[in-house]
DNA sequence: CGATGCATTGAAACTTTTCAACATGGGTGG
DNA sequence: CCACCCATGTTGAAAAGTTTCAATGCATCG
């Protein structure tokens, strides 16, 4: 398998232009960051940096899907993060990663050498604010998160995951939902964000096809033909869910 | 019960003054927050925003401690954030709460009305940079709170909940580990704040003191004998745990 | 074509929840 | 002042849900 090699010269041709923490940044901001910035890609499944790892950058996604994850010693392993192109990874002002963090799927980062990166966001305030915006946007999905984890059950789970994971599909593409998209987490990868074993998700998944709330082409390609109906088996509230 | 009224003109004698927000700020800034701030304070037990309402401002916790959390329409229950002293309470840039707040114990909240603590965001950039820290560390908070949510057994969750609080009342108190603390939280809110049943939260609790980990002083009042022995029951690893 | 990695399915074991009864302990009103 | 009451907490036993262990399926890659 090849990596694809990026070339994005120009911030203008950027696919997350405008919902990556660069979003508010004039030209002459961008040319400034152009001075410190680089691309880096990774194939699926590739680990990107471990837990305790010295980090001297910071980045966005571009493309594909990264998951932050934790590990216990005994074994057991939580995904804390997925991050979708535009997301931001690193922290600036943290020198060591807390995080072990894993290309999901084939990956280009847009990364920033941090030490430069905190100089420009001490001089140019608004850069600040996007990140603090990113962030509270991230506690809220966090948050959002802790509900599936701590009071869903294996079936409402799945369904949630595979309703987020439409839901933000669909705002990349700017439709209103995705009603067939690629799944791009294995099983194993799945179990580790919902805090389920990969054969419990295994058996769920064959639960949602038999009733006939999603349909698979193939192991990843997920086929949604009522999302109405995907939703309804989230638990959660129709309408009023989403935060404002 | 009397509500004690809070009078603290000065900010030189606010006991969260080097934590909060407002950490930064000089003697001018201060005062410019001052003419649009005000103290409210709770009872233990009492609703302060319930999720969908207007909220026309932001705070600090000055004393005491108050819980987010998200309810599912058939009932169930998570809690998502606990706010201890310092943490800040509500979003700029937002309208309507998107969480249930409660307060947990009596509580003294120093409250900005939101339009102008938002101006003073974007003409103050430390102000949003205090922001922005204290929301990465929130952030950092919920994600280690997911793993105890996802992966952890209900004797783990209960021993990671009460190690995170002595620690949290030490950090307060300025020293190393508390061994002897009060217990904030009913047993249903310990239930709600893992991801249990208050059943089984009591049961777990009755283990824990059998096991000689922990001894009860009344209902509320805990004692740790041996710090690392609660700690090795967290399943957490004993020293590269904590983030850095 | 056999090896390897990922996924599916079954059955037993285990943990947590559910339902129910009982305990404790402060406060209130008789 | 005491009895009772209500909220909170504890404990037991059965039921339910999830995990564990084990076998099998299916596709891809050398």
């Amino acid at each position: 398998m090849k990596t694809p090699v990026l070339d994005f010269k120009d911030c203008g041709t950027c696919p997350i232009r405008h919902r990556a923490v660069c979003a508010r940044c004039e030209p002459d901001e961008l040319s400034q960051l152009d001075a410190f910035k680089y691309y880096r890609s990774y194939e699926a499944g590739q680990p990107i940096i471990w837990s305790g790892d010295r980090m001297d950058f910071v980045a966005s996604v571009v493309t594909g899907v990264a998951s932050l994850s934790q590990g216990m010693e005994d074994g057991r392993t939580q995904m804390v993060g997925l991050l979708l192109p535009s997301d931001f990874m690193g922290r600036p002002g943290r020198e060591l990663a807390p995080y072990d963090v894993t290309a999901v799927s084939n990956l280009t980062l847009c990364c920033f050498r941090r030490k430069p990166f905190e100089k420009m966001m001490a001089d140019t305030p608004h850069v600040g604010q996007r990140l603090l915006e990113m962030t509270l946007d991230e506690l809220d999905a966090a948050r959002e998160w802790m509900v599936v984890l701590g009071r869903k059950n294996a079936r409402e789970k799945i369904a949630s995951m595979l309703a987020i994971i439409a839901r933000r599909e669909a705002s990349l593409n700017l439709v209103p939902t995705a009603n067939e998209f690629e799944l791009p987490l294995t099983r194993e990868a799945m179990a580790d964000y919902l805090g389920l074993t990969l054969e419990t998700v295994s058996r769920q998944m064959s639960a949602l096809k038999r009733d006939g709330i999603i349909q698979l082409a193939g192991k990843r390609r997920i086929i949604v033909p009522d999302f109405d109906r995907l939703q309804s088996e989230t638990g959660d509230d129709m309408d009023g869910g989403m935060v404002a």
